[in-house]
This record gives C-alpha cells, structure tokens and sequence, in this order.
DNA sequence: GATGAATGAGCCTTCATTCAT
DNA sequence: AATGAATGAAGGCTCATTCAT
C-alpha cells in the first residue's frame, strides 16, 4: 500500500467503492463475495487489494463515503423553507423509498459489523462525530435566535435523539414493513416529536 | 424433528437457546460457528440438528425468545408506579449495561439479516405485533380515562415512535458509545419526548 | 444379533425389507438413510441394528430376495405356453413399466456397490448361480428333446447371454429412456435374438 | 467459472478428469471426496472449484470423455477387416482385463446416479445419441450394400440391442465374475448373436 | 499497475451407528 | 424386544487473501 495516490488510483478506488456499495446493498456484507465486487469494479480481485488492505477496510471507507453524504443531506435541509416539512417528507421515504430500504440493511449490518470490530467502530464515531456536530448546526437554525440561551448540552442531546428518532425508524422498516400501508397516520406524531426537538 | 416435547427435549433445546445467543451475543451470527455452539451446549454438532432444523431455526427461536422477555418487560414497567422515570432508567441502562450493549449488537444484526431472510423477517414482525399490541396497551394506561377520546390509529402511531425511539437508541449506543460519558444530559430531552407520547 | 429366529424377528425383519426396498427403489441406496427406513419400517432407528448388521446387510438381503422373485418369474414363465413372447412382453415392461425403471436403477446400483463391496458381491453371486441354473431349465424347456444333444457349456452360455441381455435392457432403459417411444421396433430384433439364444 | 479456456486451464481441467477418473473408478462415485480428487490432481479443493462448478460436473465431464473414447472405439473397429472377430475380443476383454473390470463398476455407478440426476442424464442421453448414431454406421458398414434395403428403424434397433449386449456383458462382469473362467464357452454364442445383428 | 490462478481453513449439514434405559 | 437421544467423522463447497508473472 503506496501512500500516494494518484488521480488513477482515486479513480480506481472509486470504481471499488461504488460496486462494493452496491453489491452490499444488494446482497449484504458477507454475503457480497469480493471477486463479485472486483467483477462489477472491472478489475480483478488481486488489484483490491492494492488499493485497500481488506474487505474490512472497503467498508470503512464507504462508511465514509456515507456520512458525506448524510452530511450533504443534512446542508440541503438547511437550505429549505420548511425544514420541519422537509423532514418529514424524509420520514415517509424511508418506508416508501425501496432504495431506503436496501439502505437500511446495510446500515444496520454495519452497525452490528462494527460492534464487533474496533477499527470499523472507530470510523463509524468519526463520522459520527461529524453528522452529530451538522445536526446541532441545524438545530441551531430551527431555533433561530434563542438558540444562544440553551446550553451546548442540550443542543447536543437535542441532536442525539433526533439521530436516534431517524436511527430507530430504519429499525422499524425492517421490524414492521407493513408501516408504509398506514404510513399517513405517523406523520402528526412524528411532527409533534420533530417540533419538539427543532424548536424552543 | 418431532412435534412432540418432552422436558428433557425441552431443556436440550433451551441448552442450545442459552448457548447459542451467548455466541451470536459475542461474535455474531455468522461468526458464530455451529460447532462452537454445540460445544458450549455440551452436545455434539449433528445432534443440534435432532432439535432445530437449521441455524436460521435457531436464531428465530432465539427471536421469538427475546421478543417475550421484551413482552415481559413493558408489563413489569406497566406494574411502576411512575412509568416514565422507569423508561428512563431503560434508557441510561442502554448506555451502561455492558449486557445491553452485547444485546444491540445481537438486534442489529438480526434486524439485518431478516431484511434479506424472508424466513426470518416473518419471525421478527410476528413477534413485532405483540410487542406493538402490549406497547399500545401501555400507552393507553399511561393516558388514563382520555385514551378512549383518541382515535386508534393515534395510539398505534404513538406505539411505533415508542419503539422507533428505543431502537434508535440502540443504533445510538453503537454509533456513539462515548454517550454513556453524558448520559445524564439526555435525560431531560428524552423525558419530553416520552411524556409527548405516553400523556394526552 | 442372536441366531434364533422367533416368528416375531421374521415379521419384524420384513418389515425393515420392504420399507428399505421401497426407500431404496425411490431415492437409491446412498440416498436413503436409515432413519428414513425405520420410519417407514414402524420401529427405531436403533432397533434396525437388532435385527440386520448394518446398512449392507439390509441391502444383501434385498438381494436375496429380489433373487427369490427373479427365480419365481422364470418359473411363471416356464407355465406360458409361448415362452418367446412372455419374454418379450418383458421386454416392452421393462422400459414403460415406471416401476420396472426404478428397479433399474436400484439393480445398476447395486451392482456398483457389489463391484466394491466384497461381501454384497458374494451374495450377489450367490443369487445369480441360483438364477443362471433357473435359466438354464429355461431353455431346455424350450429347447425341447434336442437339449439333451447340446453340451451343458451351450446351455450355460446361453443363458448368460439371455441374462446379459435383460441386464442390457435395463442399462439402456437409463442411457435411452425414449426408447420407450420407438419401442415397437425393437420387438422384431429381440425376438430373433431370443429365438437363437431358446431354439435349436 | 470464465467460459474462455486458456492452455494451461484446459490442462488443470484434465488433471482434475484424470484424478477423479481413477478415484472414481476405485472407489466409486460417492466414496470419492473432493479433498482426496484434489490431492491427486495436484491442486486445492478449492481450485477444483474454479474449473469445475461442482462435483456432479466432474462426472459429467468424465461422462463425455468416456463417450468420445467409444466413439474413437468403433471407429477403430470399422477399420478392422473382421469386424466380428474384432468385436469378440472386445467381448473377452470386458471380463479379463482388470481396467475394464473397474470401468464397468464406474460405469454401473454412472447409470444409477443417472436415473435419478436430471443433469447428468441430459449428459448421458447426448453422448448416447452419439453412439448410437456410430454403431448404425458400424452395422451398416458390416451389412454392405444390402443396408440400404433395410428400414432405418430396423438399424437403429440392432444398434440398440448390440449396445443392450454389451453394456449386459458389464453388469454379467459384476454378476458372476468367475464367468472369466469359462470364457471360451461364450465365444460361439456370442459370435451367432453378433452376426445376426452385423449381418443381412 | 494489474492479473487471476491458487490456496486452505472453515462452514453447515448429514447420517450410519451406538448405547443407556 | 425396543427406543430414540446422542455421537462425531466426513463431505461438498465458499471465499478472503496471496503471489508469481
């Protein structure tokens, strides 16, 4: 493993990433072989390993990739007229959107993965730390100004609970897919909940 | 496989109940190796197979034993004097138990492998509809006399964001373990939000 | 295993051949296991073992038996009053008769095993000495007062071929099963073969 | 499993073909383990799997080899001047020669596993086609001119039981191998069944 | 950088057989 | 005579990983 890199090897790492993310959405960690990924990536098996220590470290880096993405998500939010709408449009896909599903499953293996192994673990804080520090940010907004008369704690918890709020319906998607049926019926609840940690 | 039981077939069984959630608690259940198992229950691997039909056997019947002592929870916490400050408590528990902690992981990974186990998935939302139903009931002690003024769909609603809340918590515990370091700062949002969805 | 056979063990014994012939017929000899045998038989596993050696043993005593049969039908064919065409009703049976097909495949499997299983191969020569003098009577029935100016060698031979060939039958009855299709055209050239191998 | 077959592959292939053949041939179709067909052929069980989808496609591509074999047989025989004689030795061969001994359990084995194996009859019945389609040839060749005056189906059916002939000499090699002994007896009998099917 | 042949440990599962009762 | 719980060796197969080229 070179320490530089190349915008050949970016690109080649990328071309990992994306069919290594798909191939786990699709199939599951374990379950997604990495001579399946290496095929889809167009190249062979051997040459992964050039561009990433292990399976292990793939998944690493895509969790990465994911919170970037999240992070992204959360600025859009910021960027909207009604976040507390925008959120709850959110909400509904998670259960609707079939891609959000595939998402949910490997999510949650993930976090089950990185019980379990310290290094996944430590990249999964790191992240975390990142989304956690966004999400007070947008809390901060929603609040507008009285935001500087709650104490940092509290925005932080504030943030937390409304990871785990987002966290626990993706849980729930799997527990209970039939929730898309009566979908409609969560929304007041879940805007009571929202409002309740985005505004004073 | 026979249908009938006997108790010494029974107490076999729960031998390898006992064993095998140990196992899937410390290394997963793909980690954990039917040979371990066996081992840890004091028998031989092929009798296992007298017992269960398959490893996924075991880990439904694993399921559907979690979901009872989940069941048997929420009536002890119905039987508290102030159901809120015992929820509480659940809470910080997710934090500090270390047994709480092993467990997440064990939920994460089974929710994970029932969303692409159609066998097992099967599993986990029937033993979902008792928890939910029992949640429900809850609920409605904790509203009183006023719970006959709310429509069904209302207590239904508010049941799943109970649940979403606890499991976001677990993926929380994964996601953030240093939480436990500020637990108590939690308190008071996660207090609001469960009076927001236990009271009128 | 003792020697003594009360009327009880005979019974008994039976009814472990049938099960075993039926199992064995319908998924082959590897294939079928001995709990499916007892099962079907009415009685343990373990009890099987009190009454045959082991699986082979089961299998050499189907053997026997299925000799006894062949032995019988070679006598009822003896009674026909055109023995050439019984054979070749035999014949026909032997490829549209399902039941016939899946004796062939027990047979071609049985004799593998004998190929490498010494003891099952001398039970299996046992029976077919007792099969091959049968055949022999055979044809000197048919032959009719001129057997007696044939040497014992030719009638010894032909009846190995005779067996050769219903062996054949059954090989092919595997390799062409849509020899069952065009199986009219065959009758003519069997018949002329059979008339040399049972006539003068 | 690529589909593009480099030298070397092809040559590994043949490796595993020789290696299982022998296995196969000693100790039979289902005794014969993976590991012990690997060790021979010089390779990891693992590999095997790189050339070979499973163990059933080993056996079938034995199965094709085999039959190739026969088919460069008869060739060879229609290039004899006395085809007859020729095909006699081949007749005393099938019961002196060991090889063909242990041939004739393989190819025992093969038909038993046929008739209840889908996929390898499939292989079975295409390489017989082939067979069959070379001994009309071989009969026509030996009938001469007068072929033509014959129906195709009356060749095809003397094709057939000429195959019935031989592959019973393989089950009566098994059945009552002291048949060796006696040998010459045979020949004549033989001799008047090959002629009434090679000739007008 | 890139290949892909090759490894080999390890997994789940089956099943003939035994033995305490 | 009869049970059936229990054994444990063995089997086919997968797959992350390595390394010669």
């Amino acid at each position: 493993m070179s320490t530089v890199s190349t915008d050949r090897t970016l690109a080649r790492r990328q071309q990992v990433l994306d069919a290594a993310a798909s191939a786990f959405r699709r199939r599951g960690f374990h379950a997604a072989s990495m001579a399946e990924i290496a095929k889809a990536a167009g190249m062979s098996p051997g040459h992964i390993y050039n561009l990433f220590q292990n399976k292990d470290d793939v998944i690493a880096a895509i969790v990465e990739h994911d919170c970037a993405a999240v992070v992204q998500r959360i600025i859009d939010l910021q960027r909207e007229d009604d976040v507390l709408q925008a959120m709850l449009a959110e909400t509904h896909s998670a259960f609707d959107d079939s891609t959000k599903v595939a998402d949910a499953a490997l999510t949650l293996e993930i976090l089950a993965e990185a019980s379990r192994n310290p290094a996944l673990a430590a990249v999964l804080q790191r992240a975390q730390a990142q989304v956690l520090a966004k999400v007070e940010d947008l809390i901060r907004q929603t609040l507008g100004p009285r935001a500087e008369q709650l104490p940092a704690a509290e925005i932080t918890a504030r943030a937390m609970m409304l990871g785990a709020l987002f966290n626990g319906l993706t849980a729930m998607s799997v527990r209970q897919p039939d929730l898309a049926t009566m979908g409609t019926e969560i929304a007041p609840v879940m805007q009571r909940l929202l409002r309740l940690l985005l505004t004073p």
